[in-house]
DNA sequence: TTTCCTGCAAAGGGTTTGCACGTGT
DNA sequence: ACACGTGCAAACCCTTTGCAGGAAA
């Protein structure tokens, strides 16, 4: 139980910091997107907070997302056209692999990628502010 | 007019060789696409290809645009939700910087880049097939 | 002629919003 | 008590689609 506090402590901080209203409903969802390892949709949210909770709407899943991003604890994902996924946002960076087979999610990070952008945008006369880096491949078979 | 014909030629000979039939709606929204530098929306074209002749509809944009995506000649552009944007797709292949006060797509290539992330892919036990790079800058003042 | 394409308007899918009620502080 | 959050359903926006008429091959 102490542990379950504690993981949600990043997205329920920064609300008792600015004085937003932490109900119940909120709550919930923070606890879906902090348990959730795999970018769930605002859908996949709905639906799990759902099952902690009947009581939440998909309306308020997508309200709650739109204030989770605007403090900046939720990072979205585009693609494509389709229902955009989420994660919670850490400190550290990183981008992401997507398996064009499975639909798979992979995270990783790589310092070189990411001074390459900073002199690439500095080169176009640019200070870079943010990036998105999206690869997509196919897993390579190791039989 | 010549020159207009030659700059067509890479969207319409690949319907050519497919035996898709060349229709004159087709060869507006080609053209439009091809002249376009700036990376339009549908609605755009829509708007640019109906000045040339307002015999075309945004339904027929958008079947159009779907059938050049799905025969390589143009690529979409995602951005956050909002309509998509589109450019003719060449062999050189190119990444965006996107200015966030301006909205203004420039376009950019790294071989550095693109060879990083062929080796991070392969690290985690992925071949690369395709990737999508966005960059978002604010223009540094040079007064 | 035959097959495919088009315009129109209606449907679709994801996301947002107006309203009256409910809840956190 | 008061301000703000919520559920519901309707509205919204972009995109897709069914259908009957029209054009390319």
């Amino acid at each position: 139980m102490i542990e379950k506090n504690k993981q949600i402590s990043r997205i329920v901080d920064s609300f008792l910091h600015k004085g937003i209203k932490l109900t119940h409903q909120r709550k919930v969802i923070a606890q879906v997107i902090t348990d959730a390892s795999d970018h769930p949709d605002a859908n996949e949210v709905f639906i799990r907070a759902n099952k902690i909770d009947n009581r939440i709407s998909l309306a308020t899943v997508y309200r709650t997302i739109k204030l989770f991003e605007e403090n900046n604890v939720l990072n979205r994902i585009e693609l494509g056209g389709k229902r955009a996924r989420y994660e919670e946002l850490t400190d550290a960076h990183h981008d992401h692999l997507i398996d064009i087979d499975t639909g798979d999610i992979i995270e990783f990070v790589d310092n070189d990628i990411e001074e390459l952008q900073k002199k690439v945008a500095k080169k176009l006369g640019y200070s870079l502010v943010d990036h998105k880096l999206e690869l997509f491949g196919k897993k390579i078979k190791t039989d």
